[in-house]
DNA sequence: TCACGCCTTTACGTTAGCGTCAAACAACTG
DNA sequence: CAGTTGTTTGACGCTAACGTAAAGGCGTGA
């Protein structure tokens, strides 16, 4: 059995999360180490809340977008800024992230277009072939 | 004056392109080694003509979308495949490719919209303070 | 001729992001 | 009580993508 106790469906153990966003728990530790999620402990161990979670699952979506975990730590500070920051810096770095996102969101619409075009040469091929 | 011939504009050193695209000359030969480019040679200096050009391009592209020079590799392949290869593998690599891209696709509009909804709060916060 | 500027290759250094033991503890199970 | 399973903290290893000298070749201009 899991060491968190299961009857209450709000904590996980490192291996559940693991499991679920199919990681590793190094991985896990080492997002801790950085300072990108803090969770509990229980005596050494380390029980995660639903908070820990969906700051895992902004992690891993950081991460497919090809950021790095410095970024994504900067991130996640904009997102839970809901109240403690300055709001006029907060929305500077906020400004600055879309505008590099939206840069992305070019390139990639770009790149998927090249992609169908040359699907479609490669099908072209096929029929006259 | 640069090793090559300024009357021809179809031709560039790699201090030309590196200043250009704002990159080092030592990333420039790095990619060569890793078989992304091949510029011809004047003697020992390398060559840099349209199409080396526009490869680096599609490599910085790839970059910015937060590819490693193996996934921007492939993509290179697909992307010059006009003839030459095994038209059906070609097909299944690209729609591979745009699987991968479209699920960043969703992401990247998903964090985005995120960023718009922050920046709202934050200015309400403004407004009401 | 000699310094300069740009080119080359070789090679060691560096950072990020983990992987992979190792050693130790805690709880349950037969 | 021994064994299994899951946890912890080190600590060393590894790959990618260059940075950074070091040492030398080639052509130009004073």
């Amino acid at each position: 059995m899991s060491p968190v106790d299961p009857e209450n469906a709000e904590l996980y153990s490192i291996a559940d999360l693991a499991k679920e966003f199919g990681i590793s728990t190094r991985a896990i530790r080492f997002y801790e180490s950085k300072g990108l999620i803090s969770p509990e402990r229980l005596g050494a161990t380390r029980v995660f809340r639903r908070r820990d979670r969906a700051r895992l699952i902004l992690i891993l979506r950081g991460k497919r977008l090809g950021f790095s975990l410095r970024d994504i730590s900067d991130y996640l500070a904009l997102y839970d800024a809901d109240r403690g920051q300055q709001v006029s810096l907060l929305a500077e770095k906020v400004e600055e992230r879309l505008e590099l996102l939206e840069q992305q969101l070019t390139d990639l619409q770009t790149t998927i277009a090249e992609l169908h075009e040359i699907r479609k040469l490669a099908r072209d091929r096929v029929v006259s072939s």
